[in-house]
DNA sequence: CGACGTGTTGATAGCTTTCAATGGGTGTGG
DNA sequence: CCACACCCATTGAAAGCTATCAACACGTCG
């Protein structure tokens, strides 16, 4: 396998920099390099906090909670670093939707060795916080969201991330499944094909396939994605103002502190 | 107003370092100092992303959606590093439940400030990551529990941050109202009194007054949170084993990679 | 003491889940 | 290349849970 090649990739796509350095030796002499099929978990040592970097395909990350329910609580594509950590109340998983490689490195000694350089501990600070901006994003969604929302919202991310831009309109290949969808979004199977159905009855999509879904109208998307900045209302009980004409978008995905970095 | 006095509790608290030197002038020299009333907002500048530090007092982060849902992203007490910013699908506004005190930095002056020095940015990516755990624990809570679920989760996190143990029982004292708790929870004041009302009839918690709580029996809380770690259910269909055991707490909070922290 | 804000309790409606069955797509083997 | 099997997605009907609407109780404050 290519280890040497991902690692190359690494440094300069996350971090900017050559791999000659100091900083360099560091993490490769911390780095541990894996393939994941399509469909399997990483196997990963979780004696302790683990930071991963997904080289190639793509993935979820999975918390469970009891009773075998499951929430997934990020996709992860090429380029992203992935946080795990050992303990805490849910266990976390990472399966691969497309066949992965990735590198792990123990998160202790990893957030030790960026620290040391100004730039690489600047460009991660940067990333941490857009992962927590994300979360909290996903948080007001499953919070106060409907189906449809989420839905929407949901479809806008991903064009977001992968979509392929045609014009008007947006190509989207959906590397997960339907299961998948609702695990993220907090709905069933079921409703999430209610929803895709409905969105294609209304006009604001197209389905090919069980995996390709076009974006026809975004702007009708983000008026159905019940996001966005409030529409100032002042009650709460206001009727629906319906957004001030929207941002379109979902892209960049809402920030501010969630859980607030506390003490 | 003791400014200065709080700015040295923040290098000192936050970072462990002494006002004196390099770093403290930089951080000084970016840094204002406001005080919010109870029930008011903060005024904050947010032409560009901001990070805040609450010197005293406690607040709520909430986001705001469309139709004047509001969602409370995070409870933040003395000590907290809050990032709020500026852009995004939903407004972030910081409000205090009581009287605080706090110091607001520009987002990017700040993080390149500890960026440069290798211990604080140590401790900075330390919060970053455990903000991000916490509000994946957060996710997984919207999206996966019920009503009983999420109070139960609640009142246990909120007594591992401001709970006063006594003996077996646990005293809190909520500086939230029940809106608050819904608003946080993604249900409504009702359904959040039900689900009070409940825990108290089954034994599991006392009440004195609307803000006074005590916690009886944590182990049975915990039980009902629907958390920690999946009780080895293999199939997401399979009866309910009830969690083997439990691991009594909520406390260090569950901890994996949010929305990664992406390219 | 009375008024307001907050919290509690009750009844009903709405949305999502659950349970069940059908349809479509994909992949393998003949 | 077609047939079959299996998995996934879709659709329908009913149940369950939470939101909504409404009324009442409590506590605080003037």
């Amino acid at each position: 396998m290519d280890s040497q090649k991902n690692f190359q990739t690494f440094m300069r796509s996350a971090f900017g920099l050559e791999p000659g350095g100091r900083l360099g030796a560091q993490l490769e002499g911390i780095c541990t390099s894996l393939t994941v099929p399509r469909a399997d978990r990483a196997d990963l040592d979780l004696s302790c906090d683990r930071v991963l970097y997904l080289a190639s395909g793509s993935a979820k990350l999975v918390a469970s909670a009891s009773r075998g329910r499951e929430q997934i609580v990020a996709f992860q594509f090429a380029g992203d670093l992935v946080s795990i950590p050992s303990g805490g109340h849910h266990r976390y998983t990472l399966t691969a939707l497309a066949d992965a490689a990735l590198l792990a490195f123990p998160a202790r000694e990893f957030f030790d060795c960026i620290a040391g350089e100004q730039e690489s501990a600047r460009v991660l600070i940067e990333r941490l916080r857009t992962a927590l901006h994300r979360c909290r994003d996903k948080a007001v969604g499953l919070g106060q969201k409907n189906a449809q929302e989420r839905v929407a919202s949901f479809l806008l991310a991903m064009a977001e991330r992968i979509g392929v831009s045609d014009g008007n309109s947006c190509l989207l290949e959906l590397p997960m499944s339907r299961r998948d969808v609702g695990d993220s979004l907090g709905l069933t199977i079921e409703t999430v094909s209610r929803q895709i159905t409905s969105l294609r009855e209304t006009g604001l999509i197209a389905t090919q396939g069980r995996s390709e879904i076009t974006l026809l109208d975004m702007a009708g998307l983000a008026r159905c994605s019940g996001g966005h900045e409030a529409a100032r209302a002042q009650t709460r009980k206001l009727p629906q103002f319906d957004l001030d004409q929207g941002d379109g978008g979902d892209a960049a995905l809402a920030m501010a502190a969630t859980g607030g970095f506390a003490s």
